[in-house]
DNA sequence: TAATGAATGTCAAATTATTTACATTTATAA
DNA sequence: TTATAAATGTAAATAATTTGACATTCATTA
């Protein structure tokens, strides 16, 4: 998957925190590389400890015993991941593989929640990164939940365009789209095909063009209430 | 809506800290109370601050210019909501609305603030709470992206039993299911004869009872992996 | 600049889910 | 203990989605 509609705008710890803070926070991580495709935690696993991106890219989700990997969220540079098992208190829930080239800050429990303990900015960053994505898990599953197609797939666009790099051109496939929507590629693309008559999108290859978000939040909107 | 497919299993953040420190908390708190249906918080506010259940409950969700309510999650006893205001720095994103005669403790973003930095496990009490909410987000979406509707309605079961009071009878409508997974009382009505046919569930009226947890999550299990 | 693979577009048949309208069962309140 | 309302069950017609098989367009690189 080239772009990613799992990292769904969760704002990158590393950048929440001020240099000083991040940089001691560093110092007492072990920076660990892992190839492409390796296994960075195992579901099951007990020993506590937080992760951060440096490069590269983490894919979480779960391996069925056929060897078939259902992802549940990809996290790239800065972000964090295994803050549950610290304060869930419970084993890992999940897989966690490398995909590319990536490095990955490594800080066992106890050294992290001594840091933590002392510094309340490192909880507010957790705290800020973990319910914005609660947030817009909510906004999601609203959607998946009530909206028809069309519509759900115009939200999901603002939801995932808040990513994008440029503010108007978001660049994935519409088979990502509907992976993330959980309907086929088909429905998506008679979904998008029916925004782009209505001159709320313009698709090209691999991208999508969103001449005004304004206007197809404000479509959306309309549409909302009108049920 | 009796029971609340909402209130997924969030855990009480009240309950989460120890007596001492709970009370200190709701010593600052100012207790306010709410006939049913009034409005606790608007969308758009922008006074920051955090609110506790004491009694009753919170519905949270938007008010469509028509006068609709879109519900979003359900808040009960030593449950809170508003941490957004705090750590995301944004305004109101929903409203909030009794339900029930309803007592809820405020206390405003300063007087908190105060409290949370200088006591470490307020922090981890609320990323404990927002850290498991996420995951059983995930896990609701993920249910509701992949699995057909026989599998997502056990799942959706399995994951909603988590806070029933009795272990295997869970309360509650087949409508709330229906709800909760974006589809028609029809189609979870047949979702759960069906499950009931395979022995995994008996219906009942107003319940659900599953002799067996462990069989209907190893089944979902056996049926995700074969997909 | 071909040749290839990746992404998108199109169609019809098959499947799945919704809707509507009504019947039955169960709880509750008079 | 009825009467009533709430919740569940049934079935047929309709609508929405998926599937699978191709055709087309676009991007990459050999």
């Amino acid at each position: 998957m080239k772009n990613d509609p799992f990292s769904i705008s969760t704002p990158a710890f590393l950048d929440r925190l001020a240099k000083p803070l991040a940089e001691r926070l560093i110092e007492m991580a072990s920076l660990i590389k892992y190839e492409d495709g390796q296994m960075i935690h195992s579901r099951g696993d007990t020993k506590q400890g937080i992760s951060i991106v440096r490069s590269g890219l983490a894919y979480v989700g779960a391996y069925g015993q056929d060897g078939s990997f259902v992802l549940t969220s990809i996290f790239g540079p800065g972000q964090t991941f295994g803050e549950f098992t610290l304060f869930a208190d419970l084993p890992r829930t999940h897989d966690v593989t490398s995909v590319g080239s990536t490095e990955i800050y490594q800080i066992a429990a106890p050294h992290f929640m001594k840091l933590y303990d002392s510094e309340p900015d490192i909880s507010r960053a957790l705290l800020s990164c973990s319910l914005i994505r609660t947030h817009l898990l909510l906004e999601m599953m609203d959607a998946m939940r009530r909206l028809p197609l069309n519509e759900r797939t115009a939200k999901i666009l603002l939801i995932m365009m808040q990513t994008a790099k440029d503010d108007k051109v978001y660049e994935c496939r519409q088979s990502d789209i509907a992976f993330a929507l959980g309907v086929s590629r088909m429905s998506i693309s008679k979904a998008l095909q029916h925004l782009s008559g209505l001159g709320l999108l313009e698709l090209g290859y691999g991208q999508i063009r969103v001449p005004s978000p304004e206007r197809l939040a404000s479509w959306v909107e309309v549409q909302t209430n009108r049920r």
